[in-house]
DNA sequence: GAGAAGGCATAACCTGAGCTTGTGGCCCTC
DNA sequence: GAGGGCCACAAGCTCAGGTTATGCCTTCTC
């Protein structure tokens, strides 16, 4: 009883060449292969589709019906594979992107700008978010992609995601200029300091590298802004690390910029759910990230 | 590249399910079955279509779009699946009927008023003709239902067209009141009366018959009605054959009728297109005809 | 009318699509 | 860390769905 649509197709095939062996021509088959699937189809059908006469065939008040809705399944079919095509060479297609604050005033711009020019029908989404908060948005399918980073490693939290590094980078220490560098003893020696913490997984990795060192460190101004950080320093407000990429993206002539191995590597890397590297738009616009993250480096 | 719709629709209980394992188990498949079709289909289709997280999976953007295409499918084949049962279970379907006249004022009666009464949403559409164009017009499908008569076994020129025997039928010579029988001189004794004709078919076999007896009739009247065929044979204006079945359906009090076995038989028959009679709606309607011309025999 | 041509169905065969079972990896939960 | 749910992959087996071969039908042509 349930219709193979595969042979409502057929039957069209059929009803437009006029006969079974016409149609087989078409279809590149023989001719039994198309009564055999006729004649499956009229018993599933419990109904004459097509009436034999000499010359051809003739549809049936039932063929009539099941031609029509044979039409429209061919139109939503094609239809299907027209979007498909668009999709995946890129002629449309949409992609959201999470990425952490200082990437995306680096990174993210040359990416997306030379995604959109090679395909200006692929529309990036992209919203700003910490590590964690970008992994939250891929996971929950929120987001198709994240730039995130972690300290010496990927970030915690992954679970079922995948991680595509993209690429390293030195923590420096930033101290007021005129300041002296802390010498052999290392981040102990500003254990006295005042410290300007940046987001909430910098911060816990700044505090975790000072307690390595033997002291806690204290807060006493918190912001993310790397330009923000430099200038508080340049006045000497505080001390801080930075990654070297803030550094290279912007740097305040007055402060001094100390590179310390203590302070670890700042990891950074792509986060996309398992597949979804095989999404045209989304393989896209990896592979732009990837292109300007090699060209900073 | 082509998409084969009845992956379609497994991609489509997929989704509803929120599983591959899920969709198997309502299939009554294995997960492994599912699996390999939804393989078959991305390759297909060129881009992933399921993002495999933990608990199940979700549509991409590619999917999204086969989905909303799938549905359509699947209405379209329960809308036809639907439509094809209201015609199996003859609750519609139309059927056209050609009929000889006096057919059409007996058997055809009963027959279509039988269906109408069992089968009120089965439509019959009656035309009325002479066997030659019943049969034409069930040959080039502007009809599915012919009833013919021929002289002697089925009409001439059915080509490919089936013949399902109904019932046969005396002819009768029908004289004036008062006339002498024939005789055993038969249809020669006659030679020299006025003749009434009835349509073309049937004159024709007229003559045959009395060109048999050794005479070319003189046909002074034409009608093919069996009514007035009979009023002017009762005022002694000539004479006339009449199939048994036209007197049994009016018998002018004043005529005589003589049986006659030079006359022949005239046969009563069905003729459809092969493999119609497998119409539901066109079966229904012969059995009632059969069923008819069964009870008036 | 005999033959050729074109249509369809049926039968028998044979390959591969598409099921199955079995296994392993991954994630999450308890 | 044991258990359960998800998935993919591999190997095997069965039958759907092709094929070729054949016969019958009607129509057309000479």
């Amino acid at each position: 009883m349930a219709l193979d649509p595969r042979r409502l197709l057929i039957l069209r095939d059929v009803a437009r060449a006029g006969s079974i062996s016409a149609a087989a021509r078409t279809l590149g088959w023989t001719q039994p292969a198309v009564s055999q699937h006729l004649a499956r189809l009229e018993r599933d059908a419990g109904a004459p589709l097509l009436l034999r006469g000499p010359g051809g065939v003739t549809p049936t008040e039932a063929g009539e019906l099941l031609l029509r809705r044979a039409d429209v399944v061919a139109a939503e079919l094609h239809a299907a594979e027209e979007e498909l095509a668009a999709l995946t060479q890129l002629r449309a297609g949409r992609v959201r992107l999470v990425a952490f604050p200082s990437a995306a005033a680096t990174l993210v711009p040359e990416a997306v700008g030379a995604l959109a020019a090679a395909h200006p029908d692929v529309t990036v989404g992209l919203e700003e978010a910490e590590p964690p908060e970008a992994l939250a948005a891929v996971a929950s399918g929120d987001a198709d992609l994240a730039l995130v980073f972690g300290y010496d490693g990927p970030p915690a939290g992954l679970g079922p995601l995948v991680w595509q590094r993209l690429l390293d980078e030195a923590v420096h220490l930033v101290v007021p200029p005129g300041r002296r560098g802390p010498g052999r003893r290392g981040l102990a020696a500003l254990a006295a300091d005042d410290w300007i913490g940046g987001c909430v997984r910098c911060r816990t990795h700044l505090v975790e590298c000072c307690e390595a060192a033997g002291f806690t460190p204290t807060v006493r101004h918190t912001t993310d802004d790397y330009v923000v950080v430099q200038a508080l320093v340049a006045r000497g407000l505080g001390v801080t690390v930075l990654p070297a990429s803030a550094l290279a993206a912007y740097r305040h002539p007055d402060v001094q910029v100390v590179p310390m191995a203590s302070l670890g590597r700042r990891h950074v890397g792509l986060v996309h759910r398992p597949g979804a590297d095989g999404v045209p738009a989304t393989a896209a616009l990896v592979a732009e990230v990837r292109r300007a993250a090699r060209d900073t480096a």
